[in-house]
DNA sequence: CACTCCCGCCAATTA
DNA sequence: TAATTGGCGGGAGTG
């Protein structure tokens, strides 16, 4: 009823608002301005009562609703009074009506009046479904508070959940901007990619929920799903960070929403049940089972369905089984995203800019000029195209803090995540093991482009280097946009360089940029760089690059990367460093963060060493990166040696990527294949050349990173650390880029070289963390020494993507240094094993059982540990996380 | 009585 | 240290 009336109302809902605001509104929503003289029009007093109160007098004698209502109207008098809300429907029902229908709804004052769904309402008849985008709405918190005459604590409920969908992203204390729903497909379309991944199989299978319950279990057991869940979640989630601080983010409103939403996105029925979402959801967390939790769980996830309800994504139904009568929602969402939504899809991945892109894009996190990092969260991904502006807009604007919320990163890594699976599978083929998610993901656009990518550039040595290019392209952006973008293409990676905000630039610059580095040599590979955030943001280059590059290479790639910077979240550890990267990685996704891992090689087999860590937390984030690095090297090295001896994957891989660049494969990707083909793109990465021994590897990593960056590895996942790599070489320094042999182009140099050894031994550590020791040694590579100057590092921003997609696409092998192969390359790479769960990794391995599918970084367990180890770094990472950020970087 | 879920304490985080 | 966020669970409203 509500609704309606909000419905006609929402023009005046604002109005309602009454003075109330006045205290607060600070930035509020135009709308609001507007409102509060209105309100005072109907009534400016709250007691709409008080006109009709005769009436009601006699209502309520004739029935005890109304009495109730009326009482409990006193008593909340002040309250609408304040509110208006409630004062205000019932204004404009008498203004119509009158009375009567006043007294309805005043009514109920009563519970239902109070209920979370319907303040949800009329928070969301406040606001745009399909805002402009350039306007921008910054929703503060005791505005609407004041306004909708609740206590805050309540608003945080509804926007936490929004949050979750990225329909509003938190900005700064106290504020949140509101996007509206033009990216709700494509959150919707990760989350079920995630879902997918995570849950997969046993959502599908059962219709019922019963028989969820039952696979679920099941499924869990085998953890597979966990394995990947857990990145997504993660992704979801802000703060990898804190490890051991996980437990309250774990929780989070937010979590426990895209959950519920990744079940409903999974289900063939659509329906799910509360009661097994909470099973679902402590599972996850583990969390024994005492039946307080349960009750603890279902309570929110009454709160999170009532917010749902109102977005109408889902009703509220019964499901009767055998085993009786059951409260459960139905998904009344949209299923298929694909391309839909819209807008993004509009774009192709390639040309477009990808809104989606940017979104990616946006998220990033930031050192702030402070020289931590920070993140911020930006809701990149909310913006859309629109975001561009906005983007822009930011990125100038300093202050907006935004912080992107790791959410986006999730997605974004969720994102990637699913790619990975895909290509995995894709490469594999068979290996099925997630198949179907992997299907799906093909739907998705998004996704699969980047694998391809994968393929190795020029050599097939590397797997690494396809990536890169690949990965731009990869990008996937369509997809989400976080992710990739594919935008990557170059368009893309332009968008979502602006997102980023510095970035835009795009200049040419690319050298500076980029990030790449490549090494002949070797195998090797990439890394990532991490960006700068300012600089490289500046860098955008990278886009600047990026474009050059592609030019050079032809285009290839633009890697789009670029951009972004965002980081992550998940690496955030990295971030710092990454976020400098650039943009083009970035760009590409967001998630670069992620994965980025490069993905190199092939390789299946895994390392071991990755596992420790991975088992523990990050779990797949984790496990990417190691796998990355693994990859990197070793499954260079293999691949190198052989492919023969690397999985078949691999080699197809390879040839895929061989035949991108002759062909090309996709279209999106053209550039990528451009960049196949051109190799050049690689520039992002750097290779290096392996040495022997794991020690060997080099990593690359981007200049910029810095050792920060390394920290954020530590956050996590994000696997970024992956990215990153390692590699010293001075050369590399000088170079800007390195290319590979095949690689020509020349990347400008890079600014420096600051790759810096330090960093990429940080690297290491964090990311790899723990377990696994990375390595990163410079050696073969160069001397790493090089200072490292902060700046440069451009390169990094692609290779995220590209890591990723490799990654991915390789499907979890993880390799191990050790192998003999790799020999040239020390590292190992880890295949992911797309295998359905498989997780591949050791982490799976490990972790396999994880109970629980969805982890949320913070359960993650490896990433604690090793998280412990940086210990208060990391936390203060996380802190970080939330932090806002001004931007002082941002260039503009 | 079971289902919902509001309310607000209070801890974790941030500023 | 103060303020903001948000986990959590008691217990009340509803049917």
């Amino acid at each position: 009823e509500n609704m309606f009336d909000r419905s006609r109302m929402a023009p005046k809902t604002p109005i309602k608002n009454e003075p109330i605001d006045l205290s607060k509104q600070k930035g509020c929503t135009p709308e609001r301005n507007p409102i509060t003289p209105v309100k005072i029009i109907d009534r400016p007093q709250p007691d709409p009562w008080t006109p009709t109160a005769n009436l009601k007098m006699l209502v309520s004698a004739a029935s005890p609703d109304m009495r109730d209502r009326e009482k409990k109207k006193e008593l909340f008098r002040p309250i609408e009074n304040s509110e208006q809300s409630d004062t205000c429907d019932s204004l404009q029902y008498d203004i119509v009506d009158d009375s009567t229908v006043d007294e309805f709804e005043k009514q109920r004052p009563s519970r239902k009046q109070k209920s979370l769904g319907l303040l949800c309402q009329k928070f969301l008849a406040r606001y745009p479904n399909y805002p402009l985008s350039t306007e921008k709405t910054t929703i503060s918190l005791d505005e609407v508070a004041s306004i909708l005459g609740v206590e805050r604590r309540r608003i945080y409920d509804i926007v936490n959940v929004l949050e979750s969908l990225h329909l509003v992203s938190r900005v700064a204390k106290n504020q949140y901007c509101w996007h509206g729903r033009h990216n709700l497909s494509q959150t919707l379309k990760m989350l079920q990619e995630a879902g997918e991944l995570q849950y997969g199989e046993l959502m599908t299978s059962q219709h019922k929920e019963q028989d969820l319950e039952y696979k679920f279990g099941e499924q869990k057991k085998e953890a597979i799903p966990d394995f990947q869940d857990r990145p997504l979640l993660e992704f979801s989630e802000p703060d990898c960070i804190s490890a051991s601080a996980n437990s309250r983010k774990d929780k989070s409103l937010r979590i426990m929403s895209q959950k519920f939403v990744m079940l409903f996105l999974v289900s063939k029925t659509k329906i799910v049940t509360l009661d097994i979402a909470a099973k679902i959801l402590i599972e996850e967390t583990q969390d024994t089972v005492d039946h307080s939790k349960f009750k603890t769980k279902v309570r929110r996830l009454y709160d999170i369905a009532n917010v749902l309800t109102s977005l109408g994504l889902i009703k509220k139904v019964h499901v009767t089984e055998e085993r009786g009568r059951k409260p459960a929602f139905k998904w009344i969402g949209p299923v298929e995203f694909p391309g839909k939504t819209d807008e993004l899809r509009g774009h192709s991945p390639t040309s477009d800019p990808l809104p989606g892109t940017q979104r990616g894009a946006c998220a990033q996190y930031q050192t702030s000029a402070t020289g931590k990092q920070r993140f911020t969260r930006h809701a990149s991904f909310n913006r859309a195209q629109p975001c561009e502006a906005a983007r822009r807009k930011v990125s100038s604007e300093p202050n907006s803090p935004r912080q992107e919320r790791q959410d986006e990163n999730c997605s974004k890594m969720i994102n990637l995540a699913a790619v990975c699976r895909q290509k995995i599978e894709e490469d594999t083929g068979n290996k099925a093991c997630d198949t179907d998610t992997i299907l799906n993901s093909s739907k998705n656009s998004n996704i699969t482009l980047p694998f391809s990518l994968l393929p190795v550039p020029g050599d097939s040595d590397f797997c690494v280097n396809p990536l890169p290019q690949a990965v731009f392209p990869v990008v996937q952006a369509d997809v989400p946009s976080f992710s990739l973008p594919i935008g990557i293409s170059s368009q893309a990676s332009h968008l979502s360089t602006p997102a980023a905000s510095k970035t835009e630039n795009g200049k040419p610059t690319l050298v500076p940029n980029q990030p790449f580095l490549c090494f002949p040599s070797s195998s090797l590979f990439m890394l990532c760089g991490g960006l700068q955030e300012n600089n490289l943001s500046e860098t955008l280059p990278a886009s600047g690059d990026v474009g050059h590059r592609s030019a050079v290479a032809q285009a290839a790639v633009p890697p789009a990367g670029c951009q972004k910077r965002s980081s992550h979240k998940c690496s955030s550890p990295s971030a710092p460093v990454d976020d400098e990267e650039p943009a083009a990685k970035k760009q590409t996704l967001e998630q670069s963060d992620l994965p980025l891992s490069l993905v190199v090689p092939k390789k299946p087999s895994e390392s071991p060493k990755a596992e420790p860590s991975p088992g523990s937390g990050c779990s797949s984030a984790v496990h990417l990166e190691m796998n990355c690095l693994d990859l990197a090297s070793p499954a260079a090295a293999e691949a190198a040696n052989e492919e023969s001896t690397k999985p078949l994957d691999c080699q197809e891989r390879e040839k895929q990527s061989q035949n991108k660049n002759t062909d090309e494969p996709p279209p999106g990707n053209e550039h990528i294949s451009k960049e196949n083909a051109n190799q050049p793109f690689q520039p992002q990465y750097l290779y290096v050349q392996p040495t022997a021994g794991l020690s060997s590897f080099n990593f690359l990593f981007s200049a910029n990173q810095a050792p920060g960056a390394i920290s954020l590895a530590a956050n996590q996942l994000p696997s970024l650390s992956v990215p990153c790599v390692m590699v010293p070489s001075a050369a590399l320094a000088s170079f800007p880029l390195v290319c590979s042999p095949s690689f020509t182009s020349p990347l400008s140099p890079v600014p420096d070289g600051s790759f810096s050894a330090a960093a990429s031994t940080s690297f290491s550590m964090s990311s790899l963390a723990s377990t696994t020791p990375v390595f990163i040694s410079t050696t073969a590579v160069v001397t790493p020494k090089v200072s490292p100057a902060p700046s440069v590092d451009p390169q990094q921003p692609a290779h995220p993507a590209l890591h990723l997609s490799p990654v991915l696409t390789r499907s979890c092998s993880a390799v191990k240094l050790d192998s003999p192969v790799c020999m040239g390359h020390p590292v190992t790479l880890l295949k992911l094993q797309q295998p359905s769960s498989a997780p591949l990794t050791p982490k799976s391995i490990r972790p396999a059982h994880h109970e629980a599918f969805f982890k949320t970084p913070g359960s993650l367990g490896d990433p604690v540990a090793w998280k412990k180890n940086e210990g208060n770094q990391t936390r203060n990472a996380s802190s970080v996380q939330r932090r806002l950020e001004i931007s002082s970087t941002s260039p503009d």
